[in-house]
DNA sequence: TAGAATAATGTAATCGTTTACATTAATAGC
DNA sequence: GCTATTAATGTAAACGATTACATTATTCTA
């Protein structure tokens, strides 16, 4: 059974596929009696358009692509809905690219922006090694780009972006565990390619600094911003000869990962150690203890990075590219302790 | 500055475009000293090809398209990871589509699948109602689909499917708890429109049955696969008259919610009540009590699901629709309490 | 070195739409 | 009822690639 096109139902409905074509994308502009046949024509064989042909013929997808670390991370989940919603208000689908949080090059990303699927991208992943020229042909093909919560190096600080002051939150959230009477502080970053894990790391170091507390050796280790690369990390802590009272992951699932591994070995959080996260996970509140955290406005962080989009694609070029900063909140539980000094 | 195409690079190495077409696809076909002028004319202008023209002419996209019911949930996402490690190797891309659990009708599937954007589909989802129609048309267009996790209705009974026997697995999961002595269990189902939590709430009463214990008015309750929704039915059962001893929840993300409600109420898992998950996502095992819970062998079954469809893609038909069955595990940990009797 | 065989390249049709422009049909004004 | 005006429809080119077939260039054989 071949596939059914204009041309047939232009056939069976006696008219040119001028007016097949009219009576899909604008009906107003043919006559009622024409088309009712040609309605008659389509509903008897079945027939809707080749999408691949319009976008081909009109040059324009509707699709957006958003580039994400990883489906499944309940953080960007959250920005996706953001997203979604906009997206879907303006009538285009999404696909979504992910780059298994550190495996996709610039050269992956670039030949995927140029074979056109798209319309636009947003990327909420680093790209490592994240060259200009990447991002400047997606330009030159009018193809607009949105970061969000990444923070890009300054190289590409003329990229439209959208996220929270990672620096200033992390600053803030290793004040907390400071004014709390913690002084042996650990840190637990992301991969060395994360861009915004660096961020909250130099937030982290930057209060450790001006409270005058040291970092000692082995106090900065790598996660890979999931359980197991933090239970590890949190182990070799554990072991740590200056043991720290507290650990900062970086983010959510690091912090589970933390508090589990620190569990089984026979210690309690926030008695033994605390555990301060980032982006407040739905699972964040179910743990026990609940997890404290700095919560990241992750829904609204999507509708924004959406709008810009739109506005680029809309207006044909990138709009104003002053990153966009939204705010950011601690929200105080229970995994970290106060302790008596 | 404008697209470049074929044209372009053939004008400026000096050949037709049917040349350049071939130095990309058939290098071999080409002589060696053609082949360099077209790659410095290739390089010269940053040409690559366009993939929409590409799949109209060809009449392939390279593309298979998933339907989730959301990214961001756990267990999808193993499932996802074994799909891609499939895809990929193929050399095709993956587009997902997110019904959100349950807003995307049959026409809105249907209408996605029409429009050709991939060369088969794999459904993740339950799709209410689901016409044989949708499916027909697709196969019609020689668009194989295979069923992921999901059991459909007798009626589609010729879709080939992977999943585990959800109903044994509910049922083993069920006998667990009645052979710890809980004869007052409850159960936390999905949406109505799920049919996967269909086939666990029907192996939970059958097992409940077997057991000649009576389920009480009130005790299978709908959460809506999310922890806010488990934690709503949670509190009704906790208010319950007849208290059950403990809680089976359709999947692990409910049976989270279930325990932060218990403990929420002054109650403690598993000592006052105990809570069954189902599908062991990663989050199963850091909770504190760590769930127990039923595992699906989530990222095999992605596998086994994509190897069918590109069977089927490479055969040009449907291959023999016996659903494959693949085995699950009771995953003991410590959310269950033995009743003294 | 002519002619046959083969290799390399070119020509042009094609895929399914959309749309500018040309043509024909309907309606209005008198 | 005849033209002027407007509405409805048709014709044909275009989008960027692939590919069957035709043509030209190269290599081989005797």
């Amino acid at each position: 059974m071949a596939q059914v096109s204009i041309k047939q139902v232009a056939e069976i409905a006696g008219v040119s596929i001028a007016t097949v074509s009219r009576c899909i994308n604008n009906p107003a502009q043919v006559r009622e009696r024409t088309r009712a046949r040609v309605q008659a024509a389509i509903l008897e064989t079945g027939y809707s358009p080749n999408t691949i042909a319009q976008s081909f013929r009109r040059g324009r997808t509707n699709v957006i692509m958003v580039v994400m670390p990883s489906i499944g991370d309940p953080f960007f989940t959250d920005v996706m809905r953001g997203i979604r919603s906009v997206v879907s208000e303006h009538g285009y689908s999404i696909i979504i690219n992910e780059t298994n949080f550190n495996t996709m090059t610039a050269e992956e990303i670039g030949a995927i922006m140029v074979s056109r699927q798209a319309d636009g991208f947003i990327l909420l992943a680093s790209i490592f090694p994240f060259g200009n020229e990447v991002l400047a042909r997606a330009e030159k093909r009018s193809q607009p780009v949105v970061i969000g919560c990444e923070t890009i190096s300054a190289s590409l600080a003329d990229i439209p972006s959208v996220h929270i002051d990672n620096v200033a939150a992390a600053r803030e959230a290793t004040d907390f565990l400071i004014s709390n009477g913690h002084k042996k502080i650990a840190f637990i970053s992301g991969q060395s390619t994360s861009l915004l894990t660096k961020d909250r790391e130099f937030g982290y170091r930057a209060a450790m600094h001006k409270a005058q507390l040291s970092i000692e050796e082995g106090w900065v280790l790598e996660g890979n911003l999931s359980i197991e690369g933090a239970g590890k990390a949190c182990s070799k802590l554990l072991r740590h000869s200056e043991r720290p009272t507290a650990i900062f992951c970086a983010n959510d699932e690091m912090a589970l990962g933390c508090m589990h591994e620190i569990k089984r070995q026979g210690l309690s959080v926030p008695e033994d150690i605390s555990v301060m996260g980032f982006d407040d996970i739905r699972y964040a509140q179910v743990m026990d203890p609940a997890l404290t955290t700095i919560a990241q406005p992750a829904r609204q962080i999507g509708e924004r990075v959406a709008v810009r989009l739109f506005k680029a694609i809309e207006t044909g070029n990138q709009p104003n590219n002053q990153p966009v900063i939204l705010p950011h909140k601690l929200i105080v539980r229970e995994s970290v302790a106060t302790l008596a000094n």
